[in-house]
DNA sequence: CTCGACACGTGAGGC
DNA sequence: TGCCTCACGTGTCGA
């Protein structure tokens, strides 16, 4: 390879428009040769784990690192946005050293003191929280809960997540209940000016 | 374009060795080429916005995306491992339509009530948490709050941010005075059985 | 020697 | 017409 070097060719002066225009072509094609090139470049630097690779199968390792950003970057939008209706949410986790975690997800009106009945539910279902995450935008909060259960690596079994459930739950149902007599039940956007965690 | 087809050389039947490799040699980089078309064909097929792009511009396109799928993950990673030891820390966004927020975190020891303490301190520091992430991991705490002032978008300057930091920082000394006569100040792998958000 | 990978120039076809 | 992109075959270098 590196047969490159831009050579210039020997043509002295004056030349034929046939032999101009050819001429060029070969040069505008050798630009674009190089535009694409330094792309995939750039491509190669980008990467971590590939320098000397086939152009081949590092455009395959690219393919593979965007499959699987973009999985990740649809996982964080999808949980990033709290739904309109209320509603409640188990499932298991799909990691393939996963020992029994599941995750679990409440979307509500936002109000003060959410995060503390969140951490009750949890205790209540015999839960630990792994990872927490709430987002709260017009109003509306959207929390999701890495949950496992307190004893260790014991699998978790539908009891245990029909209790989580009912847990979180009652908080949704403690958010109506103390709500109902101050907005309607729904679809109402309710902006507490001075909401909080 | 769209020259293709595979069509077969008019070699009849036996032929010179050379010519024998010269077909075999022409054949192999058509396979190299098609190759590296269709891992091309890939990319346009996964990146939403570019069908019908020369091939140079839908590779710079893929270095945009791995560029910025990169920081998305970067970030989430860097923000979801707690460090050893306890530290709190105000930072401004950098958000282009940024109207004044501000992203604060505190990492500290795993302990029950730990949320409800962070919403408190966020309520003191006259701030609203617009979005929440927080970390367990061998009883240790990363939490992450994308703060803005309950006023709206009024802008926030070196003040709140002290504010808030002193909140935070409230909250840490809360978790030593309360925790010191258990355990060793830092560094002390402590699990809490019942740890909970 | 053969294989695989690369850059090159060139003809074809699309605006 | 001219410019631009593409696929093709070929020369060449290294394993």
């Amino acid at each position: 390879m590196e047969t490159d070097g831009a050579a210039v060719l020997p043509i002295t002066a004056s030349c034929s428009p046939a032999a101009r225009s050819c001429r060029s072509h070969s040069e505008a094609e050798r630009k674009r040769r190089q535009r694409i090139n330094g792309h995939l470049a750039t491509l190669r630097s980008l990467l971590p784990s590939a320098a000397r690779m086939d152009k081949a199968t590092l455009l395959g390792e690219v393919v593979r690192h965007v499959r699987e950003l973009r999985g990740i970057a649809d996982e964080v939008a999808s949980s990033s946005v709290p739904c309109e209706g209320d509603e409640v949410g188990v499932e298991d986790e799909m990691v393939e050293g996963g020992c029994g975690r599941v995750r679990a997800w409440v979307c509500c009106a936002d109000r003060p003191g959410l995060m503390g009945e969140l951490s009750q539910a949890v205790v209540a279902a015999r839960a630990r929280a792994v990872r927490a995450e709430m987002t709260t935008v017009g109003g509306r909060t959207r929390s999701v809960l890495e949950l496992e259960l307190v004893g260790g690596s014991a699998a978790i079994d539908g009891e245990a997540r029909s209790a989580i459930r009912a847990a979180l739950r009652e908080v949704l149902l403690d958010d109506r209940n103390r709500s109902v007599d101050r907005f309607k039940r729904q679809r109402t956007s309710n902006r507490f000016g001075t909401a909080a965690l």
